[in-house]
DNA sequence: TTTGCGGTTAACAAGG
DNA sequence: CCTTGTTAACCGCAAA
């Protein structure tokens, strides 16, 4: 009876035990859980806003275009403005500081800003006003610094020159006057806080290009993660798009590219294909993927997994694959057409443009491709926005190597997709 | 004439 | 100090 009394409460013991064990076991998993519901959702919650700046960036841009092509102002509805829920980031929307940069230490040269484009109307700055709150935090050096005027241009506006640029490039594509789109982009930058002459955006353009260009010739090799030249990723990805989603259509019209290889490699201009890539959708695709959190993404970035790969593979192929292949077909219909055609299709879609985008998204190939070794990949466009110093050249890395995969996949996309869509397929993927 | 592009130079910053 | 890397700005040329 005893022996039985014994082995009873031992057996009770240990189940108790157990039963403790497993809580514990369970309270942590939980806790993990939470953890990255929690990385999740502010993960989604950034995904959101940059969601909305991007659309909004857009709008702003087929906006201007329209008023362009028209010659009329467009009063649309303000419910593009979307009332944008505070995005959790950090930085708090700064007063767009024009002011700084009005004492432009070179007076000889009169640089003027570009204030009031005729060309794009307040509307499109109303509309774009919500796009980027992010400061153009140049005034870190402390108050009364000016460094922010001191011509050397900041990463973030470095960045959102080659995002600019590469949106709009688009429209400039039929040899017209060049002059516009630098007024355009000057006056996009200024919408973001920054201000840049058109002028000097033209030449920073140029500059960073022939730098680029420069050091790719250069065989040197080059840290993959060198703090300097952060924009290089974003050049390398956009050039490479260029070249793979060129390669990717097989229909040329452009013929002069045996002189022109080299400069096609490098310039992004005249590429239309690629716009779609070359302006990736907006992070939403991926918004259910985030629940990694930032730590995971982090050593991914680091190096592991299919990042490594990526990363060498790019590596490798660099090299030869830069200017050698610039022969990019790189026509679709969207380069045969006028623009006004694509513009018609384009207000016939404008209301619904988000959710053709989400659906063209979701119904691409490139999704499918990309869910496979997307772990970290939820974060891609934001990172050219919201980089914070801390995280830049990671962040640029990621998104470097999105842009990358998503280039292999839009350009699969896009070659299975028929001629006609194409067009308006690559317009609206640029307008994304 | 305009535009694109390559070359150049001076300045700056970081590292040795 | 010098060297190296990076950048802004200017110049000149060639093509359209």
């Amino acid at each position: 009876m005893k022996q039985v009394m014994e082995k009873q409460e031992a057996m009770q013991q240990r189940f108790l035990e157990t039963i403790e064990k497993r809580e514990q076991d369970r309270m942590i998993r939980e806790e993990a859980w939470k953890r990255q519901e929690m990385a999740r959702l502010t993960r989604e919650h950034e995904i959101m806003a940059q969601e909305r700046a991007i659309s909004a960036s857009r709008d702003a841009a087929i906006i201007a275009f329209l008023q362009k092509i028209t010659g009329q102002t467009i009063q649309f509805p303000p419910t593009v403005v979307i009332p944008a829920a505070p995005p959790p980031q950090t930085t708090p929307p700064p007063p767009p500081q024009p002011t700084q940069q009005q004492k432009q230490q070179h007076p000889p040269h009169s640089t003027e800003i570009v204030r009031h484009q005729p060309t794009t109307n307040p509307n499109v700055v109303v509309a774009a006003v919500p796009e980027q709150q992010h400061p153009p935090q140049e005034m870190i050096s402390g108050s009364g610094s000016f460094d922010s005027t001191s011509s050397r241009w900041p990463k973030q506006e470095v960045l959102a020159l080659i995002k600019l640029r590469s949106g709009l490039e688009s429209r400039y594509q039929e040899a017209g006057p060049k002059g516009p789109l630098w007024e355009e982009i000057s006056t996009g930058m200024q919408r973001m806080g920054y201000n840049r002459s058109s002028k000097r955006c033209k030449e920073k353009w140029e500059n960073i290009n022939k730098y680029f260009k420069k050091v790719k010739e250069s065989n040197k090799k080059r840290p993959e993660d060198a703090k300097t030249c952060p924009y290089f990723h974003q050049l390398d990805a956009l050039y490479r798009k260029k070249m793979v989603g060129g390669s990717s259509s097989s229909t040329s019209s452009f013929g002069h590219q045996s002189k022109q290889e080299d400069s096609m490699a490098i310039d992004p201009s005249p590429a239309p294909t690629n716009l779609q890539v070359i302006m990736p959708p907006p992070s939403q695709a991926q918004p259910s993927q985030s629940h990694i959190s930032e730590a995971e993404n982090k050593n991914n970035n680091n190096k592991s997994g299919t990042g490594g790969n990526m990363e060498e593979q790019q590596q490798s192929s660099s090299k030869e694959g830069y200017f050698q292949e610039g022969n990019s077909g790189a026509s679709t219909a969207s380069a045969l057409k006028k623009p006004e055609d694509i513009m018609k299709e384009l207000i016939e879609q404008h209301h619904h443009h988000h959710h053709q985008q989400h659906q063209q998204l979701v119904t691409s190939d490139y999704d499918k491709l990309e869910e496979p070794d997307s772990d970290n990949l939820d974060q891609d466009e934001e990172d050219e926005y919201d980089d914070d110093e801390d995280e830049d050249e990671e962040e640029s890395k990621m998104a470097y190597k999105i842009q990358f995969q998503r280039q292999n996949a839009a350009g699969a996309a896009n070659s299975s997709k028929g001629g006609g869509n194409a067009a308006a397929n690559s317009f609206l993927a640029m307008v994304q």
